[in-house]
Formats: structure tokens, C-alpha cells, sequence
DNA sequence: TCTGCCATATGATTACAATCATATAGCGGT
DNA sequence: ACCGCTATATGATTGTAATCATATGGCAGA
């Protein structure tokens, strides 16, 4: 068991299923971490997939330990990760909650991106999008059809735009609830 | 801003959402911390509720930074904390890819058994761990009475026993996928 | 004791995402 | 050029959880 560094590339966390379905656990890319949360945990069960050419530093979890253990700054940057983590989680986790598949969508979409003007550079299919919100990919294409048809966004080569008044997430919340 | 231990009594982190409705982020018990996700975070919008008389200790942020820079055992022991954290919020996510009703509540109590035989003693009514695993409650009773009339559990005043094979985790993904 | 309020429980109906089916465009490999 | 594979897209049907309605037992507070 060991925790690893993503150099280059990009790594996905995966748990495989007794019967051969799978769940995304995660996506490193360059610059990051992952099993970082196995660090105390006796065995994890998943397994890492590169989805580019990648380089990934091994670090042997008793090594790390040792280390981080005459290295504050090193520990609190651990710490730090991982509490970036969970509030991803947990925002991901409040996504669920959302049970309409376009507020879901747009709730998603709210959580991507960067500034003003409210757009998102895709990096990957929208049918793995799907998978990791909770939709299947036909459920995704059509509350996008009916996202664009009633013009709360546009999709253009890979780049979304939300429109002004598309509402917050508390908004959809609201609608569902 | 601050972060807060829980010495005795129960507390409930929820964000409130404009509207009134409000989601659980999570509920420390006596010993655990809470809102240490927050630690490196600006702002983070969400109250602490005491479903119990608590008594809670509150650490100043910028106190707590400091005191864990010289103190590499208790940095470590928050990332500890944190990544236990991690591993919850993601099994709880696990659980949200599960679509029935049925196999979500009883992957839930096999998350939630300590030992063998497998039994799980409720602290909190249905209704509230309904909202946690995103049923409502009608949904989570119908489901109780299916499972126990099909001989999968049986609940006796807030105990419930898991029939021995009443499947994996993996086998109800599976069913579901 | 009477009066809510909440947890538990179940029936009827509706809404909507999953599922199954099918089609097209693009892309990589041979 | 052809073959397969994947992403995108949409139609028809089904399954099932949400929703709305209602009822009961217990417990807390006036």
C-alpha cells in the first residue's frame, strides 16, 4: 500500500465491482495527489488508471508517515488536500439531493465554473459527466437539449455558457425539494 | 471563523439553503471535530445545531494553524481525522448510486453494523436518516416494511437485525446498475 | 388532561429518470 | 475503404420514488 503523486498526466480512482460495473472514486490530475485518504486505512480497494501517458511517484505509506512526522509544513499540506476534498465531496454529495436531471445538470455545471461570463471548457464526454452526477448519458443529453431549448445555456465545440439568469443552486434545491 | 470539538452531546452541521430548506453535512459526536473542512476555506455557510445538551470547544482558526505547525502529531492526527472523512462521505456517495429504495437502506445499515451478528442500534428516528441517504420518509418506511416482510431485517425498539443473506453492497449496484 | 407535534405507517396518484431501441457522426486501426 | 467503437441524440415504454392524503400512537408542554 502506498499513496501517489501524480507527475504528469491524468489518473483515475476507480473501485471495481464484484460483477464488473466500476464507480469513479476520483481524478488526479498532474499536481495532485490520490489514496491519500487511505493513509490510515488497512487495505482500500480500488485501483488507479491512467487516462493519458502519465507519471505517478510511489510514495510507500510507512515512509510517508515517518516523514511527515518531522515535517509540519509537509503534514499540514496533507491536511490541507484532503480538507479540499472533502468539501468536494460534500458539494458533490449536496448535488445528489437536487432530483431534477437539468437542475442537476445546471447545478453541476455552477459548481465548474471559473468567473464571470459563467462558462466551462469540457475536458471529457459528457457521458462520463453523467456517470459521475448520477445520470445515465441519455438522461444528461436530453435535460441538455431541454437546457438549451428553453435557453438556459449553450453548447458550443466543448465550451458551455450559462445564461444570467439561470438560477442558483438554492434555487434548484428548492424546486426539488 | 473557527473549528469546534465536540466534548459531550451531539452536534449537527447543516447549510441552510435560502429558501428554508436545509441539508445535513454532517453530525459529530462526543470526541469528533467539526468543520475542520473549513480550515483552509474563506467562508464556509453552514450552522452547528446541538441535537443534544453539548458542550463544544471552539479553537480560533489562526490559533489552531499555529499551534499545528509546531506540533507535527497533531497535524497528522487532523489529517487523520479528515481522512476518515474522506472515506465516509465517499461510501455515502457509493450508497446515492443505488436507485432502490430496498438495497439503499439495507447497504446502509451494513455500512453502519459494527460486528457479527449483524445488527445496528438506532440513535436517531428514520425520518432523519431518510434525509441522509436521499429517500423521503415514506419512501424509507415502505422500503422497511418490504425488507422485513421479505425476512431481510427485522427491527425491534430502534434495533435492527440483518438476515444473513441479505446480499453485498456490490450485488445491490449491481441490480441496479 | 387536553393539545399539539413528531415518528411511524400506508394508500392513491403523478412525475420523471431508467431502460430499451435506434440512428448518425467522428475517429482510429487495418 | 472498411470496420468497429464511442459520443451524441432522440423516441417509446416502464418502473418506482416523490407527492399528496390520512391515520395512529407517544410524548412534551400548557
Amino acid at each position: 500500500m502506498a499513496v501517489f503523486h501524480v507527475e504528469q498526466g491524468r489518473v483515475r480512482l476507480v473501485r471495481h465491482l464484484e460483477d464488473g460495473s466500476s464507480v469513479t472514486l476520483h481524478v488526479a490530475r498532474a499536481g495532485e495527489s490520490f489514496a491519500e485518504a487511505a493513509l490510515w486505512a488497512e487495505a482500500y480497494h480500488c485501483d488507479g488508471v491512467a487516462e493519458a501517458p502519465s507519471e505517478v511517484m510511489v510514495i510507500p505509506k510507512p515512509d510517508l508517515l515517518v516523514a511527515l512526522e518531522d515535517n509540519p509544513q509537509a503534514a499540514l499540506a496533507l491536511a490541507r488536500g484532503l480538507a479540499a476534498h472533502v468539501r468536494d465531496l460534500r458539494s458533490r454529495l449536496e448535488l445528489r439531493n437536487i432530483r431534477s436531471a437539468s437542475e442537476r445538470v445546471v447545478a453541476w455545471l455552477r459548481l465548474q465554473v471559473s468567473g464571470d461570463p459563467p462558462m466551462v471548457r469540457l475536458d471529457r464526454p459528457w457521458t462520463e459527466i453523467a456517470a459521475e452526477i448520477g445520470l445515465t448519458h441519455e438522461a444528461i443529453y436530453r435535460a441538455l437539449a431541454v437546457l438549451e431549448r428553453t435557453g438556459r445555456l449553450v453548447r458550443e465545440n466543448g465550451v458551455v455558457t450559462l445564461s444570467a439568469g439561470s438560477g442558483t443552486i438554492e434555487g434548484a434545491a428548492r424546486k426539488d425539494r
